[in-house]
DNA sequence: CCGATTATGGAACGATCATTCAAAAAAAGG
DNA sequence: CCTTTTTTTGAATGATCGTTCCATAATCGG
């Protein structure tokens, strides 16, 4: 190593992500991630490969905090009902800002392989993680016993891409709050 | 009028559609939608304007029929319950094609006044019919009577984003159908 | 302090972008 | 049948796209 980068090489990826789960991938020029993540092009070039290569690089970062966010909160409940409660509800308090992985999906699809391959394991921990806790909820009593807690588990997942498309749709805090209250009527 | 069109501007429309849900705004070049529109450049910028004309064209196109098949649906069955039900099932069996709407939320966010202004009434509409179906479900014994009819409106509009999500990201549909039917079980 | 190595900044690259010009073609009205 | 009006076709527009070249600057091991 010679002359040592100037930038935080991963302070600009997630400034990367901001810029990525604002625009999209087509919708963000290399103009524009320059000027957001406040790094030269040649830098930018030189640090991540191409625009490609830095939007999975960013979709990484953000799949793998997001999941331990979720994990985290899962955990931070005595009860497995708290947990996923309290996962719902951090979920509603970020919702203003725009997930960078809801939106890959939706810009890209299951189509593509490299996307794919990227959100496989983080889906399938989170999707693990949540059903353990809901088997511990139905081991307490909070939830029904009849429920399959990979089904249960899905739904979750599936209510938590609702909440982000609500509120990238404009949906104010309580409406959120709603929505995810009702969620969790489905599982007792 | 001299020369009549030699293409169906409705037809075009509707394959504007599917290429600017599969693609998004800013993914679907002019090129690939007079491809897959199978009409002339010069047809296209003549009849629709712009692109961004055309991309508000098609989704208020995919809107109202969207919406317009949601509230059959909800009309279909007898019971208040029966028409939710059936609701959700269309959203499940069409998944596997993505949705503009849907798409458009995530690609733009609430930011955009020109989509805002075509989806506000839309959206009001479809919270509108659906509540009032809550209604009847709660006055025929299907839903309990505690809930907000509008709020259990935002909370199946929300698990509709959901499953368009679900579907978007490769869940086949059984996984659908099971995260549909937990969906229901908060109403009652 | 010196050569090697790497990062930076600015200008440039061809390609593709959305859009339009210009000419030919086709129908309508007289 | 001829003029007018509109659509179509194909080529061209300037702008912006993602990416790279090149020269300069900065820091390393020696």
């Amino acid at each position: 190593m010679a002359r040592p980068r100037e930038f935080d090489a991963d302070a600009a990826l997630e400034r990367a992500v901001a810029v990525f789960a604002e625009h999209g991938f087509e919708g963000s020029s290399a103009q524009m991630l320059v000027d957001g993540m406040e790094i030269g092009r040649q830098s930018l070039y030189a640090a991540y490969g191409d625009k490609w290569q830095l939007y999975l690089a960013a979709l990484k970062r953000y799949g793998e905090a997001e999941g331990r966010a979720h994990l985290d909160a899962l955990r931070s409940g005595a009860r497995g009902m708290d947990g996923i409660r309290a996962m719902l509800e951090r979920v509603v308090q970020t919702a203003k800002r725009p997930c960078l992985g809801t939106n890959a999906v939706c810009e890209f699809g299951a189509a593509h392989p490299d996307i794919a391959k990227l959100r496989a394991p983080l889906a399938k921990r989170l999707r693990g993680a949540v059903a353990a806790r809901i088997a511990d909820a139905q081991k307490e009593g909070d939830a029904a016993a009849g429920l399959d807690p990979q089904a249960a588990a899905d739904y979750l997942i599936a209510t938590i891409a609702g909440l982000r498309i609500g509120g990238r749709g404009g949906a104010d805090r309580a409406q959120l709050t709603g929505i995810a209250q009702l969620a969790l009527r489905a599982l007792r």
